[in-house]
DNA sequence: TCTATATAAGACTAAAAACATCTTATATGT
DNA sequence: ACATATAAGATGTTTTTAGTCTTATATAGA
């Protein structure tokens, strides 16, 4: 598992987003602009967030991206695997194909383990709870 | 949090060792190649590990790789960031003053909580253990 | 309809990190 | 002395990450 700068900044649009409620359009401007993201690299992210059914995104004047479900319902988990893809600590976590004989292998189970354990933890957290306690100024009103 | 490769040989190279069992003196060349990795590259990470105070390393004819500690002592912790650092699986959580505001950052909360989680549970897995249950053909005897 | 403004999509580039090898030096047993 | 082993770090290759640029398309409003 590796969180990347685009996973981060997946996360900081969503949240933004979040803050404003779901539905409510934010242009890519002013989202790239508060969360400190360059606004071309955000585009990129925002597609793979359009696929993966997290955001809507218009086109045109007044265009920009919303939330198409309840906040409460978006994981951090879901954020994150959107851009980065399944979550694995170990190469063989994720294809123990990758190694001889992981079916054997004591290390493995502990990484295994370890990795359903994290992504418990980041299913948990979901982006209502996130915004209503979020007071970070990158993101804070006004 | 990234398990590079060096961190996956170093975990191989210390449970050869800990299969062979404290203070047996085994030659880089068989760890290298009963754990398939590249002798040279097992070099460098073996160097990481004798700073570590995990292995000592005898030079001259007959030389070698020989664990310092009881395989009991060794957790997958120590080794993994003997080899990588720190684990943490978001910049922030190792260096909070990379984001201008992790103070109040709701996130952050959760990747503070999940790294802790992620470290308990890799400092729980000893050596010995791993050793003892293990029949990974890559290095069990002969 | 025309224009300004917005994003779509993917090509392209630069920088960094990972992965590995090579070279020269040093230590040790015979 | 010599064969064999690692030390240490320079060097090189490949892959990934991070970011930018270009051309196309969609929409609101004059
Ligand atoms: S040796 Fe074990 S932990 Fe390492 S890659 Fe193979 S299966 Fe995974
Ligand atoms: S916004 Fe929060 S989670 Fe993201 S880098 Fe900053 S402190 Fe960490």
């Amino acid at each position: 598992m590796r969180l990347t700068r685009a996973g981060e900044y997946g996360i900081r649009c969503v949240r933004h987003l979040a803050i404003h409620g779901q539905g409510k359009l934010v242009s890519r401007k002013e989202i790239a602009s508060r969360t400190e993201v360059p606004p071309h690299f955000l585009a990129k992210i925002a597609q793979q967030l359009a696929r993966a059914g997290i955001i809507e995104i218009l086109q045109g004047a007044n265009g920009g991206y919303r939330l198409l479900n309840d906040p409460a319902k978006i994981t951090l988990l879901a954020v994150i695997e959107a851009i980065i893809g399944e979550i694995s600590l170990n190469d063989c976590v994720g294809r123990p194909e990758s190694c001889r004989d992981s079916a054997l292998c004591t290390v493995h189970r502990v990484w295994n383990k370890a990795n359903q354990q994290l992504r418990a933890t980041l299913q948990e957290a979901d982006f209502a709870t996130l915004a209503r306690e979020d007071a970070c100024c990158l993101t804070s009103f006004p």
